[in-house]
This record gives structure tokens, C-alpha cells and sequence, in this order.
DNA sequence: GGCCTTGTTGTGCAAGTGTATAAATAACCT
DNA sequence: AGGTTATTTATACACTTGCACAACAAGGCC
């Protein structure tokens, strides 16, 4: 027979706390990129996502005029945080350019910027771009400010090598090596096993030095 | 008053023909496909492809046990025209290897290989491999398709060149050439109108050959 | 403590979804 | 031509979706 204080009535309205809004902006975004990389666009409902994020659906709409916002912000969160791991690996004062390259490279080619979620998100999203003015926008802003990161390493470290190439030859440069690193950076998502740890970024520290014409440092020739 | 031979009447059932079943489940696929490109996946309902191929809803359940079929079925498809139109530029018997890489560079940097809609289909499809086996299968198989016959016209430039890579040499430049082929391919299908006509493949072939170590071609050099 | 603001829940709804199935009819066979 | 088959349409159904809105309660303020 049921107990008098019973512990758990039917039909008790759910307890909650009152985060900040910034603290509930950002986990619903954070849960509304887990629910796309699960279950893709069609699949990541308000409800699902809600969920996700330990509250009902009803309240995303407090934060979100739509859910097409909610999934605007969660891409420009998502590409914010992409290029700010990219950059992140330029900033070595005490390096030659040619180190500070070979380092942004093996960044680009590593976890965590090698990895199965982003890249299932990145494609889920960018397969819209075309179709959605909004998401082109965050992606070409995005794009370019990582292009021109690398020209202006490209320029530095050639720079370093004596080398004047005019702006269209670096601009070839910027294009070329963004190319590997992309290209790379798609195979280790997709098949990062068949890779062994450090080969991607081997093969392409490679392939950007014949790219610059460069000749291989010491340290990375085979013994 | 209304003519006795009202020739708009409003509940007449709609005339059809009968095709044969190859030609519908084609059309079908294609519907699919421009659906997915145009709306995503999200929006590809089975009336919206159904209304594209000229059909009712209920038509497509006679052809595909379910939506996911018909998808997959679409996905393989794409997969397949993709790497037969980049392998037809490989079929050159009268020409030199390092003619037939060119010609396979520019093939695949250039329409119909660079195009928007096929790109988004691709991102939109690639963007769900992760989580869905069938889809993630029908890429490893072109993909290995694709660089298996990279790395075959690769060894045999090579050989032309007398040089005698390894089997691991070999492999890393098989893969280092299909990421620049990638890279080059993803850049021109998001930002088309940012190269001028056969740009990319220029920077392409050139990329390619430093990765290879080759002096550049005469008809290739500046003039 | 009691009140007030507003973050949060829960319910409702119209529209759209994939699937199942009955009814109609185009095309083939003899 | 008439009968048969199976392609195609049309309708029904249970379910999910995004969104709207009313009710509620958590936490700050006096």
C-alpha cells in the first residue's frame, strides 16, 4: 500500500533553477550542436535539443526568436570556435616562421581540430550554405579570415627565405596550402584511423614546403 | 450556368501515364537528389520529391520500401556519377602520364566536377555518414575508388620520371594529391566567382607537381 | 515575510510527416 | 474487344513538428 508521505506524486510540476541568460544561451546552442551532429538537421528538434539541454521546449523560444536563429547561432558559434583553435597556434612570438608554420599546420592536423563531430557538423551545415544566405555569410567570413591568417604566414616565412613573390603568386600560395590543409584535414575526419598519430601533419608539412620550395629541415628529414 | 462538357471538372482523378520502372525509379532518384540539394534533407518530404518527379506520395512506397531506401539509393548514385566523371578524364592512351595527371587535375577543377549543387549534396549526404553505416560505406567505397587511381597514375609518373618511390612515398603523395584536389574542389564549388576560369586548376597542376618534384612544362611555364 | 518580476513549465494547436491501404485506371495479352 | 494485371492515385491515420500562450514558481527587493 502507498506510503503517506509518498516520495514520488504523478503529477508534480517539474522543479527548476533560474540560470543567466548567457549561462542558458550557450548551453542551448552547445546542445543544439550535439543534436545536429546525432541526428542531423531534420533530426534535431526543439524537443530533442530542449532535452539535450536539461530544460523544456518552451523555453528556447524565450531566448530564440526561432528555431532558424537558434540554428544560426549554433554555426557561427561553431566556425567562432573552429578558426579561434586554428589561430590559436600562430601565436609563438619566439619562433622562426617557418617553425611558427610547421605548427599551425600540425595544429590544423590533430585533435581536437581533427575530429569526426566537427567535421559532421561543418559539412551538415555547410551543405546549406548555398541555400541559406545566412549561413554562407558565417561561413565566408570565417573562410577568409582563416586564408588570410595563412597568407601572411606564407609571406613571413618566404619573407624570411629571401623570396619576393608578387601578390598574385602568394595569393596562389594562400590558395594551395589552404587546399592541403582542408583536404587533410577531411581525411583524417573521415578515416582517422587509417592515419598513424603525426602522419597527416607530416604529409602535410610536406607537401607546404615543396608548395613554397622550400628545402626540408633537418629535423624532420628521415634518418 | 455550367456547360454540359464542363471541361474543368473539380473532382476528376488525375490522368497518368504508366513508365516503365526503370525510368521511374530514376526520376525518382533525381527528384530526390534535387530536393535534397534545394531544401536538405529536412526538407525533402516525399510529397515535395514525389510533386518534382511529376507523381503522387504514394508512388515512391512502390519503388522504395521507405524514405531511408530511396535516399541511400540516391547517395549511391551521386557517389557513383561523381567518380566516373573524375575518372573519365583518365582515359587517355595516346598521352604522356604526367599529360594524363594534368588532365585528371583539370578535369576535376573545373564543370561539371566544380559545382555548387553537387557540392551541397555532397556536404549534406557526408554530413550524416558518421551516423549512418550504408551512407558511410557508399563513401569509403568511391573514395578508395577515387585515390586508388590517383595513386595509379602517380606511380606511373613517377616511373616515367625514373623515380622509385616506396610503397610508403607513394602512398603519402596519393594522399597529399587527393587532399589538394579536394581542398581546391571544396574552395571553387563555395566561392566560384573568386577564380578566374581555369585558376584553380593551374594552381592545381602546379601544387601537384612540386609535391611531386617535377620541373614545370614548357606550356606551362610564364611567358 | 510578502510582493513582483520574469525565467520556466506545461498544454494546446494547426500544419506537415512517413507509412498503410483501398480504389481507379492505363496498358498488355489473347 | 474484353479481361487481367499491376502501376498509379487518393485517402486515412498516427505521430511529430514549430510555435503560441496561460499558468506557475524561483529569486531578488523592500
Amino acid at each position: 500500500m502507498p506510503d503517506a508521505t509518498d516520495p514520488a506524486p504523478m503529477n508534480e510540476r517539474r522543479k527548476f533553477r533560474r540560470e543567466g541568460e548567457e549561462r542558458r544561451r550557450q548551453d542551448l546552442i552547445e546542445a543544439t550542436l550535439d543534436s545536429v551532429a546525432e541526428y542531423g538537421l531534420q533530426g534535431a528538434s526543439l524537443r530533442t535539443i530542449a532535452l539535450r539541454a536539461g530544460v523544456t521546449a518552451g523555453l528556447i523560444r524565450h531566448y530564440f526568436p526561432g528555431k532558424e536563429e537558434l540554428l544560426q547561432e549554433a554555426y557561427t558559434a561553431l566556425v567562432d570556435r573552429m578558426t579561434e583553435q586554428a589561430k590559436a597556434a600562430l601565436v609563438m612570438d619566439d619562433a622562426s616562421p617557418r617553425q611558427r608554420l610547421a605548427a599551425f599546420i600540425t595544429a590544423n592536423l590533430n585533435a581536437p581540430i581533427i575530429d569526426a563531430r566537427v567535421f559532421s557538423l561543418w559539412a551538415t551545415f555547410i551543405g546549406r550554405a548555398s541555400a541559406d544566405p545566412a549561413l554562407a555569410r558565417a561561413h565566408r567570413e570565417g573562410y577568409l579570415g582563416f586564408r588570410n591568417e595563412v597568407e601572411a604566414v606564407v609571406a613571413d616565412v618566404l619573407a624570411a627565405e629571401q623570396h619576393k613573390p608578387d601578390a598574385t603568386q602568394l595569393r596562389h600560395h594562400a590558395i594551395a596550402i589552404n587546399a592541403i590543409i582542408d583536404g587533410l584535414w577531411i581525411e583524417g575526419c573521415l578515416a582517422g584511423e587509417m592515419f598513424s598519430p603525426g602522419e597527416l601533419a607530416a604529409i602535410g608539412i610536406k607537401a607546404v614546403e615543396s608548395e613554397l620550395g622550400l628545402a626540408p629541415l633537418e629535423q624532420f628529414l628521415e634518418k
